[in-house]
DNA sequence: AACATATATTCGTATTTACTACTACAGTAA
DNA sequence: TTACTGTAGTAGTAAATACGAATATATGTT
């Protein structure tokens, strides 16, 4: 029990408040639309932020702003070159938490036009 | 490209911004220490209602409201059973989910340590 | 029926937060 | 230096939401 509330290999214990504060901190840089949208224009290449404000519509401050707490996630990284910052997705953890949810999502859907062709 | 914010199967098209808003939603629901401690307690066993205020110490109307949010997004199980209502973790989505979370904290935490060990 | 217990819901409030507009800073070029 | 461009930060505001307290509903018991 408890595999998973707790960092890996450490003592089975309670997960502490702080450590739960900072796994709901994760998920939540990840429940936001625009970040979602964010996330899905770097996907296969990095981009600059005034590629990100043309592919996501939203402001250039707003912008920066979600830029600025998933980089503080640890979901993007940041380059500088010149003028221009570069971001990019961190690692892979941003396609696999996402694509568990388009399952969940997937399979909900499933699950309704089931109940709907049963009629 | 594109494979993670879409569903599974789908052709390949921009997530529309509904989409993006159920993938937000899914987890908006996990980005809540009260709702990550529901879900921790719901860990090998099912739970009542009763039980669960006890183990995470929240209010009963507030957990009661978590619990409704959990299962909206399909996370949680329900089980009338005579008074009682028993609670259960719905699938293994939360603990693969938690498990990537927990992983990345630990390697944030290693990075860390890191940087004061080189001092 | 009345009563008791378990769970759900409503109300009011304080906190959080996403957004726009504006301003400040960083880097380059003249 | 000044001027210009890209990015980051600040202030104010409206919307979302987590919480406690109180109330409502559901089920079981007498």
């Amino acid at each position: 029990m408890c595999m998973t509330l707790r960092p890996r290999g450490r003592a089975k214990r309670e997960p502490t408040p702080e450590l739960l504060g900072l796994i709901a901190g994760q998920f939540r840089a990840l429940a936001e639309p625009a970040r979602l949208s964010i996330l899905h224009a770097l996907e296969g290449k990095e981009r600059t932020v005034t590629e990100l404000v043309e592919l996501t519509g939203l402001g250039q401050g707003n912008l920066s702003k979600h830029l600025q707490q998933l980089h503080a996630c640890g979901f993007v990284s940041r380059r500088r070159d010149g003028l221009f910052v570069h971001y990019a997705l961190a690692d892979k953890d941003v396609l696999a938490l996402c694509e568990i949810m388009c399952h969940r999502l997937e399979a909900d859907i499933e699950a309704e036009q089931r109940v709907v062709a049963a009629r």
